[in-house]
DNA sequence: TCTTGTTTTAAACGCTTGTTTAAAAAACTT
DNA sequence: AAGTTTTTTAAACAAGCGTTTAAAACAAGA
């Protein structure tokens, strides 16, 4: 992998920026450029194509995407601590890329838009081994009887949605970025209860 | 309200399927003119503009959206049997309209995208009372302590998320269309026995 | 049937889009 | 320093955009 050039890297800085605050049809060559501080021309030269552009930034994100999960599950911990701790680092991870889960499910959405690369990233969960734990604790009633679809779906939608509802909320109930910023860090805790009490019914420490 | 002739019916639900479909910035007024079977100019001579004409489709679509809800909360329930049935009928709402909270969600985060007419339908929600019934269930102990925003957050969440993200876990987890629909029925029942024990932690009869 | 007003059409408008070009500037190489 | 390659530039390209125009087609009343 060769060290690309100051411009090169200036341009994907930008198009990172520019692509995932207004996605790829929401934005021009141009306005990436300005916002690098090049000439239009240098886009074309450095990456062919504005979608050939895009593909790049779209794939780079879903890897950050991928590897803030695989960093969780490779701790040494028990397999309630992990979620609880997931949960957590996710809520801190978006608060940082809040467009980030918006721009993919978009991106995936859009007629002849990208796909994600041959599941290479899931299978890079997959090898934390955090799949075969659940499944050997749900062998063990230690854990309830789900699916790993419907566990991760439970997880991504009470991370990715209080985010991606951002501004809808903030106009349904009339709050600012600040206000709905603190609701989101009790909203948090709520969640982490939730999913942890109905996944490990067992523990039946789960009053108020 | 005077009645719309048959062009402006057609070009107006051309326009809902297009714009759902792909969004205000993916499509073109000829697309919609086309689907409509219609000529270009006549979406200027009915309504105007390009955004004016999506202004329309997105406020009618923002009424579906709460009506929906409304509907659900006049019945005569308790409490948790008018939450239960509330996810209930939004599953079935979100399988006919795929496209809804995406549409909305993006519209919103969009930079000179539409706002909300003025809280006007959240008040008609309201006006269901059921905000007042959790107030009070929570007074009465009979609820869990936990704010307005988190708890239709929980809610939303739960059932929006695994619409929008259906071609993201159909990727990860290479599966079909129709895998994914019958994932999200037993999905449903998840997410609905575990808000409802979360929400009334007291009924401690939420085994497996 | 002629007149008036409305609806529809094809064509054009000016502008922006992504991309290409050909020349200028800068950076290396020997 | 001269020659060669790489990088950057301003300008242009065709195509597509939202919108307007002016004429044609239609409808309704007198």
């Amino acid at each position: 992998m060769k060290k690309d050039t100051p411009t090169e890297e200036k341009i994907k800085e930008a198009a990172k920026t520019v692509f995932l605050a207004k996605g790829f049809e929401g934005c021009t060559s141009r306005e990436i450029a300005n916002a690098a501080g090049m000439n239009v021309a240098l886009v074309n030269y450095y990456f062919r194509s504005k979608s050939q552009l895009f593909k790049l930034i779209f794939q780079s994100a879903v890897e950050d995407f991928m590897l803030s999960m695989v960093h969780v599950f490779k701790t040494e911990q028990t397999l309630e601590e992990k979620i609880r701790y997931f949960i957590e680092k996710e809520y801190e991870f978006l608060a940082k890329h809040q467009e980030l889960p918006n721009f993919i499910i978009n991106e995936m959405n859009r007629e002849e838009g990208c796909s994600i690369e041959h599941n290479h990233h899931f299978q890079q969960v997959a090898e934390t081994g955090i799949f075969n734990d659940c499944i050997k604790a749900q062998a063990a009633g230690r854990m309830r009887e789900i699916s790993l679809l419907s566990m991760i779906l439970l997880i991504m939608s009470n991370c990715h949605y209080p985010t991606m509802s951002r501004k809808l909320m903030q106009s349904i109930h009339q709050i600012s970025e600040e206000e709905y910023a603190a609701q989101l860090a009790s909203h948090k805790s709520h969640v982490t209860e939730m999913i942890v009490a109905y996944l490990f019914p067992k523990n039946s420490n789960n009053t108020l």
